[in-house]
DNA sequence: AACGTTAATATGTATGTACATATTTTGTCA
DNA sequence: TGACAAAATATGTACATACATATTAACGTT
């Protein structure tokens, strides 16, 4: 990759990829110490390293210290998932973007708000609803509670303009992510506001984000029929 | 975490993350150059380089050559989806495993599954109906089409004793993958299967791979309503 | 002003060395 | 034999240096 000569550290994680592979480590298997695979290629220790660093976050492998590298005996398949905010997600369809707000007002937390925050006490939080629109249609329904303790910002914001989608992903970065998917079946409220018929099947997409421990949003992203999560591009 | 003296590159990190956290760089900010920051910090620019790469692996962050680093414009909700196979899944809530095989034939393979593969032209391939019980309850049921001029052994394996799922994930590796999530309405021998009712809201995970071009296996998890899909722990 | 070439520059990679850290293995003593 | 301490070892990290590479910026020519 470098150039013709010098083995670059994906050169050498392709190699390693490949012996996985064509089985020449199987599960379990341990493979040899960076130090003399590095030899054995005849590059430096830390090039080694950086392959297997690789290999280890997408899961081929596990490192232990002094324990030595192997290949996962149970291997899990592993992917990375972008969620863009809504807008971009639509316009990049090509289609044109539309919000609406629903409601937003100030109520105590009910216990499912409360459990996905892993919060004991309830306290009052903003709930905003609003439809995301894609060409005019309805395309994603979010129902989100806001904790103003953590983002004392939201009281004076009515989300009117701006969703609290985009407000939020935009000025409030976060220190951890819990994401869940599941399918649930449209109710009344839920068939109306996507136009479509109450019991079609719906791909629920919840988040839920902490700064430091603090709470601040949870979101349950209700999708339109037909609607699919990808992976990669 | 190396020392109490010298930085390591998660102190570097956390520290630059945090000056995005408190807005002293807002999206689409250039930060400064990696050896500035070193000389600022006083370490290594290897140091600020691994630290930086662990950030714009995060989706936070964004590095060009020559460009620089910047905070992202369009930030991204990024998670790393961990899938393992079904019957550890199952045993690691507790639960009971059992396997059953409903069919395994060959057909050729319709057009969704071409669809699937990126194929233009059709072809014979080995269809697999399973199902996943959990505790003796239907947990997944899973629709797979396996390619055999990829995977030439399939041809010998019965999958009555070992599901198609871990044969494949133990004895496949794959080098690309596409996953994707939705949601449907379980027809009637779908409901049948998975002991519920027709009309019963399910998510589906569908998950595609290949080696180097060459398809290996296309499969729909079908989950029993209720199934959630987590990240992290 | 428009365009193509050249220089400047920030990130990316490779290397060697020196330690740090987490485990396992070994060794010792009761 | 068993428990605990000490040594051995493979991976992890930090650093300094040298070059590679991609991209932007500068510059001159038409």
């Amino acid at each position: 990759m470098t150039s013709d000569s010098r083995l670059s550290w994906k050169d050498v994680r392709d190699r390693i990829h490949e012996q996985i592979l064509t089985g020449r480590y199987g599960p379990g298997d341990r493979l040899p110490r960076d130090a003399d695979i590095a030899e054995d290629l005849s590059c430096a220790r830390s090039t080694v390293q950086r392959a297997m660093q690789d290999l280890s976050d997408s899961g081929l492998v596990e490192r232990r210290r002094k324990g030595g590298t192997r290949v996962r005996a149970e291997p899990v398949t592993r992917a990375t998932l972008d969620i863009p905010i809504t807008r971009r997600e639509v316009e990049q369809r090509g289609a044109r973007y539309d919000y609406q707000l629903i409601s937003r007002r100030t109520a105590p937390a009910p216990r499912g708000v409360l459990a996905a925050f892993g919060l004991s006490r309830s306290r009052p939080m903003l709930r905003v609803e609003a439809l995301h629109l894609s060409d005019g249609r309805p395309y994603i329904f979010e129902d989100r509670w806001i904790c103003p303790e953590t983002s004392p910002e939201v009281r004076d914001l009515d989300f009117t303009g701006q969703s609290a989608n985009e407000w939020l992903v935009l000025n409030k970065p976060y220190t951890r992510l819990d994401l869940r998917f599941y399918a649930i079946s449209a109710n009344p409220r839920q068939a109306d506001l996507l136009d479509t018929e109450p019991g079609a099947a719906l791909l629920v997409i919840e988040r839920t984000t902490w700064v430091d421990e603090a709470p601040i949003t949870t979101v349950k992203a209700i999708t339109t029929p037909g609607y699919q999560l990808l992976t990669g591009t």
